[in-house]
DNA sequence: ATGCAGGCCCACT
DNA sequence: AGTGGGCCTGCA
């Protein structure tokens, strides 16, 4: 029974470990903020939380807030991922230098589970934007067009964004993905692609479905089927990752195309390519010293042409 | 200042 | 089938 009032989830921390910092600050979600050290804000869906790691005596647990009372510790579970296995995950991926580096860097990040609609919104938005600026749009965009709770804005629904003028989205600092997010919001609304229809379809036409809506290329397409549908096989190929896959596994081909790049990983990478691709992903990011050229064989920017 | 950042689309070969 | 320029914005 849901109440409401406030309520304090307590959640036995599962083998694999759980890293708040790396589970929200990985570039998968973009409505958390560490408001405190080890203290993160942020939502659930919906419902306004807050998180934190207790550890007594060696008993690590997460501590969920759910501030408006709707939060439920299965919502809560499924959210964090803690019922996935991440060490029998982590022993599909590849057995190479550059996947041990990462995991060990990344120890304890989870894909967190999010609404599609949520990720398909923050992911049209990432567009040639790091991870601070899309951030910066997730939390313009819930104050603008989103529901107001006592905790602050939910996510703007489909029906909120397909009703803004195009000129309210780039008031908010959308750019050219405002008439994107707008004309994907309308064509859901219309029902010219369904994302609940999309939730059982097979991966490949899933994708197909997706990529049907404005602004949305294979890369997004990916991840909002990775970190929207929970489809761990899902491997967005983004500029970082393409020149990773490049220069640390086929050093010798001269020409890579995105579709080869696509497909040979998800061989490669298994059947958890998506979180193995997060995982080089953030490492590449923050914490990698590996030296990856500067200039990208597949589209070499001359200084002096 | 100029250049560039986690893409996509369209107009060209 | 593959490539290149343009698109907003913010930050170095």
């Amino acid at each position: 029974m849901p109440s409401d009032r406030a309520r304090t989830l307590r959640m036995p921390i599962p083998a694999g470990g759980l890293s708040l910092p790396h589970t929200l600050n990985c570039g998968q979600v973009f409505c958390w903020r560490e408001e405190a050290p080890g203290a993160w804000r942020g939502w659930i869906g919906d419902s306004p939380a807050r998180c934190h790691i207790e550890d007594k005596c060696g008993d690590p647990r997460l501590v969920v807030e759910g501030l408006d009372g709707a939060l439920s510790e299965s919502a809560a579970r499924r959210y964090f991922g803690i019922d996935d296995d991440l060490p029998a995950m982590i022993a599909t991926f590849p057995d190479d230098p550059w996947m041990r580096e990462a995991v060990a860097h990344c120890h304890g990040l989870r894909l967190v589970r999010q609404r599609p609609w949520e990720a398909l919104a923050c992911f049209l938005c990432s567009a040639v934007k790091q991870v601070p600026h899309i951030q910066q749009m997730d939390a313009a965009l819930r104050s603008r067009f989103g529901e107001s709770t006592h905790a602050g804005h939910r996510f703007p629904t489909i029906e909120a964004i397909a009703a803004a003028p195009e000129s309210g989205l780039r008031a908010v600092g959308l750019g050219f993905r405002a008439p994107n997010l707008r004309k994907t919001a309308r064509q859901l609304l219309d029902g010219e692609v369904s994302l609940d229809a999309i939730a059982t379809m097979p991966d490949d036409a899933a994708l197909a479905e997706l990529e049907r809506l404005a602004g949305v290329g294979p890369k997004i397409a990916n991840c909002v089927l990775l970190f929207g549908y929970g489809r761990l096989r899902a491997f967005p190929v983004d500029t970082w990752i393409g020149k990773a896959l490049r220069h640390l596994y086929y050093p010798r081909r001269r020409h890579l195309s995105p579709e080869f790049l696509r497909t040979v990983a998800r061989h490669r990478f298994g059947p958890y390519a998506g979180l193995a691709q997060q995982y080089l992903f953030h490492w590449l990011r923050h914490g990698g010293h590996v030296h990856l050229p500067q200039r990208d064989s597949a589209k070499p920017k001359l200084r002096n042409p």
